[in-house]
DNA sequence: ATGCTTCCGGATAACGTTATCCCACGCTGA
DNA sequence: TCAGCGTGGGATAACGTTATCCGGAAGCAT
């Protein structure tokens, strides 16, 4: 499984040794110069810099991080690499603006593999981990979390052990979903999600409840929480559509439903007013353009590593959970009227 | 700019050190332990991986990886990091496979950002680089290639440096797609692409050139190269549409051309038969459903590792370009029959 | 006893940096 | 002339590993 490379005879890259003698210096200016210490006079540097060019030396930075103790690297374990990432985009923005590097790894949605990307992360020693996660337990990121490795979980938390978190507003969201389609006249709104056991189905799922319980619409048979299969989510739709008194309008949990629930309807797509929760590129030429509920990607990449630095600044600190507002995009799939009875 | 984390006091991690002291053991037969050398005792082994789990340690990749002067990880210059990218995924799959971590940069498209994302991935002294190029020139790379730095570039090539390259056939692709328009019936076929000063842009319009007058259809104001703006296309789009004999079908050159003539086209979508070039989410969800010339992601990915890890084997093999077939998927919007005149 | 493995410890040198301490200059200002 | 500086060299110790060479101590067969 590991059969590392190395194994050919590459030409042997020049070392701060090799530049020294090049430049007829000492080591130790040419350190100076490299890491633009002052005390170093113009004609040293210029012949310095001469011999690094000369010899296209590059510093080591494995042995520089090695030396300063940090890698000045953060590690950012993601659900899937192929799909559109806008806030791995982001953590990716702002830890260049610090000088940091992201090293990317797709955890595909399996435990075993987060873990195995974590653990590899931690082995390299990054400075900070973002993480977003797959499963309930995290208990084997305690001992790391103690030892100091800051961890920031994004769009849900990490459970067993304490690390700061940066959240979407699931509530607020789907409030605005709710109340964009009651103000365009829908009475009967069902929704499909995720599962409960994941935490933004859980939470999207619980905040649907409790608008329709707020607003006195009905609310048997218009709730359907479980894993995202074309099945499972053609099964729900076909059932909120059926009956004497079917559904007008749908808010869907994220953006896996939103596409098997447009999949399903293909052409009938006009006739249901529909709200997603999570924007996708592409959503805005749709037909009917697709009324959204964006996260902030932007914003919570950017929170992510502000969160990190602060806590390598201060590992003492409390850990704190911040939510993302969220903003609804009206395109025209969620302002359909329902169908005039 | 560069203000590295690190500043806080986190706890020291234990060293192999630390282990052999509690295991009682030396410092010599915790390494052999952790790299599973065969020639320690049952007893001895048990005790030291006690003391690790004890302990909680974890090796330092840094210094391994000085140490064994492979760094087991390669790093990956992609143009973005947002949108859906199945090559990077399947990077990350191969990689994986083989050990190693994936160092992913996003060069925006932007050739200063490129050389920054790459050069700092030869400082890190990664085993090897995948590029998706954006530049012409890619001089400063020579030097890192003659020290031994395996470079493979997808999509396109490195332009001023011997590297291997994974391309798809993109002469290929676009006749299967002038093939499928032909055969529906579509005599004036037109096309819209990148600029030609890109590569992929190059091709595809010389080989759409080349379908045309292979077929005798007519060119004069057919093939609309440029940068992709929805201004520019949709100015490129209302030419080839007006006058006494618009044309009855387009080929889009890349997914970012697509998404524009689609914008433009809107509800009349269904009425210009439509090729896009490169396959995205989404597409089978669209009315039409788009047809398009995919290409093989997972393999250009595979393969790009594949080269990889050949050339770090031996590097004085050949430079070698590896072309990937390309598939047409045909989802109706390329199967519209032309406006029965 | 003598040999010959097998298992393990000890010491030490790398890998390429950075940092510390000290010393040797060549200046300047008193 | 001597103190006080700014500039640079030399030596050396880290950082946490791996690897090499050696030596000792068993264990077992000759």
């Amino acid at each position: 499984m590991t059969d590392r490379l190395g194994g050919g005879a590459r030409r042997k890259r020049p070392t701060m040794r090799d530049v020294a003698r090049e430049a007829g210096v000492a080591l130790r200016t040419v350190s100076r110069v490299v890491n633009d210490d002052p005390t170093v006079g113009a004609h040293l540097v210029s012949r310095v810099r001469a011999a690094i060019t000369a010899l296209d030396y590059a510093p080591d930075e494995r042995a520089q991080q090695l030396r300063r103790g940090t890698s000045g690297t953060i590690g950012a374990a993601v659900r899937n690499l192929a799909d559109a990432h806008p806030v791995l985009s982001a953590v990716d923005n702002a830890s260049r603006a610090r000088g940091l590097a992201v090293l990317a790894m797709s955890t595909e949605d399996d435990e075993a593999r987060e873990r195995e990307a974590v653990m590899s992360m931690c082995r390299r020693r990054v400075d900070g981990i973002v993480i977003e996660p797959i499963g309930m337990f995290h208990d084997y990121l305690s001992a790391e979390v103690a030892a100091g490795m800051p961890l920031v979980a994004v769009d849900r938390p990490c459970g067993g052990v304490e690390a700061d978190a940066v959240l979407s507003d699931n509530a607020a969201g789907i409030g605005m979903a709710y109340r964009q389609l009651s103000v365009h006249g829908h009475r009967r709104i069902a929704y499909i999600g995720d599962d409960e056991r994941i935490f933004t189905g859980r939470e999207r799922a619980a905040a649907f409840r409790a608008c329709v319980a707020a607003s006195g619409g009905p609310l048997s048979g218009m709730v359907h929480p479980g894993t995202v299969t074309a099945s499972r989510v053609a099964a729900a739709l076909a059932s909120v559509l059926s009956g004497p008194t079917p559904a007008t309008a749908l808010i869907t949990g994220n953006v896996a439903t939103t596409i098997e629930a447009l999949r399903y309807l293909g052409a009938d797509a006009g006739r249901l007013a529909l709200v997603g929760f999570d924007d996708f590129p592409l959503a805005d030429i749709l037909r009917p353009a697709l009324t959204v509920v964006a996260q902030n990607s932007a914003e919570i990449g950017r929170t992510a590593i502000d969160l990190l630095v602060a806590r390598a600044a201060d590992p003492a600190r409390p850990v704190q959970t911040v939510t993302v507002p969220v903003e609804l995009i009206a395109r025209g799939s969620g302002e359909l009227p329902p169908p005039s009875a």
